[in-house]
DNA sequence: GCAGTGCTTGGCGGAATGGCCAAGCAGTTG
DNA sequence: CAACTGCTTGGCCATTCCGCCAAGCACTGC
């Protein structure tokens, strides 16, 4: 593997990255809806705001969302919608892996 | 956010974290064009063998690749080629971030 | 200005991740 | 059986991640 390619996929690893991540996943899904403010995702996400603000921080840092201050509060949105592509293939593999789940329970 | 919402999540979550990282990555577009043995992998990632192994057994536990020992070697294949669909929107989301890269260096 | 709200950042402890080396294990070959 | 190959596993160390609390910062309103 040459530096190149190295780079290429030092890139796409951080992306999925900041996405791998329940609270960040759920964030996700729901700034598909339209923008929220950190206060509104903090409630949905039932964590500190700190913690949540730092998720945000990790989303925003990899492109994936945007914020814009409006008066007091920060709204944040979904600059790539074609991350929820993603959700398709992973419920395909989950749907396997819990399949393979129940198997290997039944064979023990 | 439900425990059922959560557990949706967290399997979601599962599946992006084993594709998030650069040799993970790299061995599941290697298999996309076909099988390969360990040795194979490991020559190309160019890693110790028991570092690919393990990252491996990290895909394989999320049903992305399977194994199949035949003789000495085991042979991986590509369970999920669905999965390739991610690179494209991850490039995408590359692309932008690159762009904002420059922008920020050239406002420096 | 000062108190209050919304958010971010710093810091800390605990958990998970990633790398290598060494040891173990299965299958092959002499 | 003994030596060898291909792979996995255990163990250790360094690094990163993640959660909360506390402090700081920006804006609003009295």
């Amino acid at each position: 593997m040459d530096a190149k390619t190295q780079a290429r996929f030092d890139a796409r690893a951080r992306v999925l990255k900041a996405l791998a991540h329940p609270s960040r996943l759920f964030m996700v899904d729901v700034l598909s809806q339209g923008e929220r403010c950190v206060c509104e995702l903090t409630e949905m996400v039932g964590a500190d705001m700190s913690t949540v603000s730092k998720h945000l921080a990790v989303l925003r840092a990899a492109g994936i969302v945007a914020d814009e201050k409006r008066g007091m509060q920060v709204y944040y949105t979904l600059k790539m919608p074609c991350v929820l592509r993603f959700f398709d293939c992973v419920s395909e593999v989950m749907a396997r892996s819990a399949a393979e789940y129940v198997e290997v329970a039944s064979i023990r």
